[in-house]
DNA sequence: TTGAATGCAAAAAATTTGCATATTG
DNA sequence: CAATATGCAAATTTTTTGCATTCAA
């Protein structure tokens, strides 16, 4: 992604080699909270870097809008490559598991919540929590 | 609400004056995070209730299915009576108001990721973000 | 050179847990 | 009476912040 130091530019930011190794971290996780994402980075062989700058980093890329978040648990956000986000994310409550399906599945929706109260919906931001073919089958 | 002893004897559990007024104060809030939930609960008039005991009582009330929850900002868990379950949260984020809208709008999506993938999609678990009429208009 | 970013350590939040005591059934 | 809940305080967990130092532009 070589233009990661211009789209930082553009904004006053700066390339650093940390901002580098969280966004690829994340790419290689699909999706991760900031400590799943702070294990990557330190896994990938460079030298460890610290929760807050991860944080940071995050905070950074969100801005810029190459990685979003969603709600997968109560407890932890979860963050993922901007491509990802046109997608909705689907997670079961079973096993964890965590998946998508293109947006336009939510098309119907979308529209529906707009006429009925002028609401906005950004599906792309949002977790549907539910239960996995497996996990269904398997609590029966 | 008179059967709630009944609902908790026939779970072992036990009818506390915490417990009613914990949902009492759901009830009156319509929406609230645990915090906002204790401080309701102390507003009462009635004696203080340690934040442990409510984090309790909200445990107790949703094992019951008198309560649930949905995931209204990054970190805070929204608990609101199960009765409020039967609709599709909203949650603008310009703002901070939470709507909500009768489940049926997301028919064809539940029916769409089901065919698709077999998943079993608890929308009433979920928040869908984005802005409400307000927020849109004042933000063009 | 100069402001932005990092690293580290300490501070804040938000929840959970241990345990003696109080309460319910 | 016996088992469940509470209250309180301490321990966790997760995220944020202050600040001196380093680094990118």
């Amino acid at each position: 992604m070589s233009d990661l130091g211009e789209r930082l530019r553009a904004q006053g930011k700066r390339l650093t080699s940390q901002r580098e190794r969280v966004l690829a971290a994340v790419g290689r996780l699909g999706h991760g909270t900031p400590e799943e994402v702070a294990e990557a980075v330190c896994a990938d062989g460079g030298p460890s870097v610290p929760a807050s700058t991860v944080y940071r980093a995050l905070d950074a890329l969100q801005e810029l809008g190459l990685v979003g978040h969603t709600h997968v648990d109560h407890r932890a956000p979860s963050y993922h490559l901007a491509d990802h986000a046109t997608h909705l994310h689907l997670v079961c409550r079973g096993c964890g598991w965590v998946g998508e399906v293109p947006l336009d599945v939510a098309d119907e929706l979308v529209s529906r919540v707009d006429e009925r109260l002028g609401f906005a919906a950004d599906i792309s931001h949002a977790a549907v929590h539910g239960l996995c073919r497996t996990c269904r089958e398997s609590t029966p």
